[in-house]
RNA sequence: GGAGAGGUGGCUGAGUGGUCGAAAGCACCCGACUUGAAAUCGGGCAGGGCGCGAGCCCUCGGGGGUUCGAAUCCCCCCCUCUCCGCCA
């Protein structure tokens, strides 16, 4: 959520940003809506202070055993009056909020312009793409010839963008998350936590996938709803939900392992074959609540600690900064990691690192207590991938497949496959 | 699933129709005492909105209702805890 206060104060200045992104929000119309809301309360607080006011003096009146009737008359015919008028300020509020959830972050000056994921200009790119002198295959070729990647036993079982993993590559699967939950917590100080997969509305709320994007999740049937956890940012992030912070428990730094569930409505025919896009996937997620003036040095921090995984892998990767037209709706400034996989011959991104300033703080009530002010003050949350795993497995296999069709093990991952090195 | 108890400020916890946005304690901040600290004493200290300000309004799990007036009474919902049943 956008500071309202900014919104009242300067709602061109607002405009101006979010129409970077391609979102058009009439400052003007606002403006009237707003005008319309102060009237009312203004009104409203009046009414409400008179009837305060004339209560209190029957209160009084009554102890002293004064006759009361007169003046309880008066305050009914308030009392209806203020009815009304409070309708109506309930009517503006609830469209006043309504705009206020809708509205994505503000981006950092810094953020590139650009319409779509074809204008984000890479940052840095690591490692060497690998040259093979035979095709290289791609992960489904590879996974079907060394067995344990059934795609056909999954729709059986529950329908198209699912997979089975068995053997092998089932464990290469799960040694992949013990690994970068060992670097992260060992060597980048997160603290490991374990989540619910079913989040409720408020929790989606305040990392920003609900309202708008509800079509994008699976809802389960149950009374409040439950929805499955998109990415683990929900649940970790809505740890600090409705809470004030001490001060010096800051930054907090979690990572943590979840399966993620994606209804993918709207990406019909995309990435149709194999484990690119799945409706459940695992992954590893970071996640850093700090002080504000520490964001944008956290998400620096925060990137390199993903990246971290893709060099202790040998992947190779490069780095880049999504522009104002394909940055997420919560997101102030978002860098993406992106792997190379022979198959496509380009980078396919792994990994998504964002800065969400104050506005997921401010949905979610997550605040400090600042002790230079003593005041509560919002704190800032950060989130990325640290990686996801499935497309790290895709990744793997593609770039150490060998002629004969065997995958070699990256040395990092060899004791978490009791010393084997080929697959 | 059945029965019961409870949700109040950063925390613990009192408050059961009117000077209660709320006792007390803890925590925290300021000051005094002290070489320093601890202890002790004095003072401050919920969150949000509006306003230049004095100040006003809202909020005691959420929503509705009764009333001139609700933390307090009534209804619905959510959550937590205890016991029983069932169960991974």
């Amino acid at each position: 959520m956008i500071d309202p206060k900014l919104l009242r104060q300067d709602p061109q200045q607002v405009s101006a940003n979010l129409a970077r992104r391609g979102f058009v929000f009439d400052a003007e119309r606002y403006r009237a809506l707003e005008e319309r809301r102060r009237t009312l309360q203004t009104k409203t607080q009046e009414l409400q202070n008179e009837r305060n006011v004339r209560s209190k003096a029957i209160g009084a009146a009554k102890r002293r055993g004064e006759d009361v009737e007169s003046l309880m008359v008066e305050v009914a015919r308030i009392g209806d009056e203020l009815s009304m008028t409070e309708e109506g300020l309930a009517e503006i509020q609830t469209g006043l909020e309504g705009i206020h959830f809708e509205l994505p972050n503000l981006l950092h000056p810094d953020v590139p312009d650009g319409e779509g994921e074809e204008d984000n200009p890479e940052l840095r790119h690591w490692g060497g793409i690998p040259t093979f002198d035979f095709k290289p295959r791609d992960h489904v070729d590879l996974g079907a010839q060394l067995g344990g990647m059934d795609f056909e036993a999954a729709a059986r079982i529950a329908g198209s963008r699912f997979v089975v993993l068995s053997g092998q590559i089932a464990r290469l699967h799960r040694a992949l998350i013990q690994f970068m939950i060992d670097i992260h917590t060992a060597e980048h100080g997160y603290t490991e936590v374990y989540v619910p997969y079913l989040v409720n509305a408020a929790a989606l709320t305040g990392t920003g996938q609900l309202p708008k994007f509800e079509e994008d999740l699976f809802k389960v049937e149950h009374d409040p709803a439950f929805y499955l956890t998109p990415t683990a940012e929900v649940p970790v992030t809505n740890l600090v939900r409705e809470r004030i912070v001490d001060g010096a428990e800051l930054p907090l730094r979690f990572v943590c392992h979840t399966p993620c569930f994606r209804s993918e409505a709207g990406n019909y025919g995309k990435d149709t074959r194999g484990m690119i896009r799945q409706h459940q996937f695992e992954k590893v997620e970071l996640v850093q609540v700090v002080r504000p003036e520490e964001s944008w040095e956290a998400l620096e921090g925060l990137t390199g600690h993903a990246e971290v995984i893709l060099r202790r892998l040998g992947l190779p990767y490069r780095v880049v900064a999504l522009c104002a037209g394909d940055i997420g709706f919560s997101s102030a400034r978002t860098y993406d990691l992106e792997v190379w996989l022979p198959s496509q011959e380009r980078y396919r991104e792994i990994s998504s690192c964002s800065n969400f300033t104050d506005f997921q703080a401010r949905r979610m009530k997550a605040r400090w207590r600042n002790p230079e002010t003593g005041k509560p003050e919002l704190v800032h949350t950060l989130n990325g991938s640290g990686l996801a795993v499935g497309r790290c497995l895709v990744a793997i296999l593609e770039n150490y497949q060998q002629a004969d069709g065997r995958v070699a093990v990256p040395e990092a991952l060899v004791p978490y496959l009791g010393g084997q090195r080929l697959l």
